[in-house]
DNA sequence: ATGATAAATTTATCATGCTAAATAAATGGG
DNA sequence: CCCATTTATTTAGCATGATAAATTTATCAT
């Protein structure tokens, strides 16, 4: 999470710029203007799936499960590897989600060190109700920080 | 932070415009693609400030109070105020800053409710030894991510 | 076969974000 | 002046991220 609420100003920059004459300032300004943007639109999105009970992380385990329909679920070293959070915070997270229902974990039938995660009806169900919330947020934040005037 | 490692193809997000038709695909594309480089960015620099024992948060609060040369230390409110953490997380990291002692906190002459904090000439040493990395990390990050021809 | 190494998962513990509520001092209307 | 409200800060406790190390099973070279 990125904090600084108002970015430094251009005089700010130049400053540091006198200081730092390798910098280019432009990017520095792009790349605070991004992590400020960036960090609104996690915080309004966490709110939004705070109010529905749930978090990004774990709405992004169902995408993740439902997003490849071919394979008869995934093993929680899958799932780790397409999302990046640590091995401790999955397993945690995954028996929460077991406890409400939204997946099932089972032993894998090749390899006994492993566990298959499949959704839930419930899991999927709970996934398509988030989404279009969902698309329907990030579309709201990126038209308020679309240029006006180009 | 945004976990999500590969971001949905082109199909996928076609996949969910059928079922939800309302949606604007670029800027979804846009905000995802936006979200997990602001993501992987926050990583990268935070992974800087650890290796120089020391975090966003605290590098921040030294840049804001360093960046009011005219006022003689700033409340615990007014930093608050500039930077987007709860005020018991501010507490928290302002007493281990003054462990640290990177920053004082004295009695407010005016307000005996508040407090005013300023760097240390320490404070203010460590915020120069860390700025020179910290630009010169984002300009990585933002050359690493310019569209290459165009 | 067996012993070393690697892989999958979990346990233990810590760090750092949050909200709710407590405390203390300032302010302002009657 | 005094009480109610507001403001500044802190305390208490929870949520969720991390790393280090333990446990179990698989793999592979001898």
């Amino acid at each position: 999470m990125f904090f600084l609420k108002e970015l430094p100003t251009q005089q700010m920059v130049e400053g540091y710029q006198q200081r730092y004459p390798a910098t280019d300032l432009s990017a520095v300004g792009d790349a605070l203007a991004m992590l400020r943007q960036a960090s609104v639109m996690i915080r309004g999105l966490e709110r939004y799936f705070k109010t529905h009970n749930t978090s990004q992380l774990r709405f992004l385990i169902l995408i993740v499960i439902d997003r490849e329909p071919e394979s008869d679920g995934l093993t929680i070293s899958e799932i780790t590897d397409r999302l990046d959070v640590s091995h401790p915070v999955m397993t945690r997270t995954l028996q929460a989600m077991v406890s409400d229902e939204l997946i099932s974990i089972a032993d894998h039938p090749d390899d006994r060190r492993a566990k298959l995660v499949r959704l839930s009806a419930h899991g999927k169900a709970s996934l398509d109700a988030l989404l279009p919330g969902y698309f329907a947020l990030i579309n709201e934040y990126m038209a308020a920080s679309a240029t006006p005037y180009g």
